[in-house]
DNA sequence: AGGGCTTATGCTCACGATTAGAATAACGTG
DNA sequence: CACGTTATTCTAATCGTGAGCATAAGCCCT
């Protein structure tokens, strides 16, 4: 894409067996996946890269803004059709148990980083586009009639997607990862949106404060943004400096206190 | 290894420049590396494979009868050396911090997870001896003389077990992997031993005890274990259950409260 | 100039989880 | 039957987090 990337790692190595390649089954495609982060906006000239928001290929996975429509309105119905679609008994209940612990609607909250628990839930129940491309029949085939949620996408790069999207928010907690994302300088309220986008959920602002500032993730330089529609707001710098010192910094999110709770 | 796995993950994909393959740089062999535990103690027949313990490759990780005497009289000096090496400056506060961090020199402890941390930073010192093979010469090929430190092993091989012991130790916990190498009833002593055998460090008995209890991972089955040379302990069984009632079972290592404290 | 809106920032309180260790129970052995 | 060993229960102190109140400091409008 002639972009700089602020952040690479090696996500994994996707092969399963009918992933691309002679439809023999003779020659098998992997993909050894990487996950980068950049902060331009725009591929370099000459490459015909574009850019294109996450949650248009996995829109269940934005609460920023509350419970998506989709999710209520969409999803969970089809997700109660697919479980009423097991027999009564022991699979019925292992098909309930999934969905609530995946989606949250249990006694357990919605976690954000079960990103890819989440997606082959929904291959498995057919309710994405790809589930009818791959062997997986779902409930016997029956599946929500529609294309399926979410943009369509080829191969497996949806899937592929889902990991990324589901190790990015897990990294979050123990490495400050976000930095990567923003300017040199930036408000605390840049910051939490950033963290709160590729989290997908809100965040508490005094809280997220606090907790950037005690894990002395940042350092306020004197400057202010003057532009905010209220108060000025301090622009602070990333503390590089972290990284040596403290075994986990990261910013955190919420619900999760780490130990079976 | 004719054995059958309890639980098998994808690893990593190692693929080096200098990892094996023809000399002239023209092919490249890649690991798909795959972690797996098993809970039979011998391979099956006919096959060579042999048992090995973990420790006798990364004897600086096995911190259960407290820091090893290895890191106090043989890594830790060697990595002052190393340190001394660098050009004051910059540079040598550099690799103080990272040795801090790595080996919790500093205000920050032992952290359990930081195996691959470790394991690359010994490399870079030239303290292992796969590292004069590859192209890592430390300080300007100053090496502690031996033939470094943990048993010898071929190629990247170390690397890839440093990469499966870290991996294995943070999903411990938030997944009750534990479980795949016990025996199907078992006292919670058998289980916080097995859980300290592969953090390396030692639990708070009671501590221990409450968490997995109160996680509501096991259920006790009237039985009891006679022969622990005290009073006879209760004999428990894993509810596998907890897989499908919460997000993020585990059994939890101390240390770190999780976000960036 | 001042009321009302917005965002920034500081602070407190309650609660739950974790750490550390005391205290007691139940077995085998000399 | 005292003693050593391990199991099991319980408590006190501490820390981190969630939630919300209160104040500060801009802008816009009348």
């Amino acid at each position: 894409t002639g972009m700089h990337l602020a952040h690479v790692e090696q996500l994994y190595t996707f092969g399963d067996r009918d992933r691309g390649g002679a439809a023999d089954g003779r020659t098998r495609v992997i993909a050894v996946a990487y996950l980068a982060l950049v902060r331009e906006r725009h591929p370099g000239a000459g490459h015909s890269a574009a850019w294109q928001p996450v949650y248009r290929f996995l829109p269940w996975e934005d609460h920023r803004g509350g419970e998506p429509a989709l999710l209520r309105d969409g999803i969970r119905p089809a997700l109660d059709a697919w479980i009423a679609g097991a027999p009564p008994g022991a699979a019925r209940r292992e098909r309930r148990g999934r969905a609530d612990i995946t989606f949250g609607s249990g006694a357990a909250g919605w976690d954000a980083e079960r990103v890819l628990d989440r997606y082959e839930l929904l291959y498995e129940a057919g309710l994405v586009a790809e589930a009818r491309r791959g062997g997986a029949a779902g409930d016997g085939g029956r599946t929500s009639g529609g294309a399926g949620f979410g943009a369509p996408l080829a191969l497996d790069h949806r899937r592929i997607l889902a990991t990324a999207l589901g190790r990015l928010r897990g990294k979050l907690k123990y490495r400050p990862l976000v930095f990567e994302l923003l300017p040199k300088t930036f408000t605390l309220l840049q910051l939490q949106r950033t963290v709160e986008t590729l989290a997908g959920i809100r965040l508490h602002k005094q809280n997220f404060r606090r907790l950037v500032e005690r894990g002395a993730l940042v350092e306020g330089t004197g400057r202010v943004e003057p532009a905010t529609g209220g108060r000025p707001a301090e622009l602070f710098r990333f503390r590089r400096e972290v990284q040596h010192e403290r075994p986990a910094p990261g910013v955190g999110l919420p619900g999760l206190p780490a130990a079976g709770s």
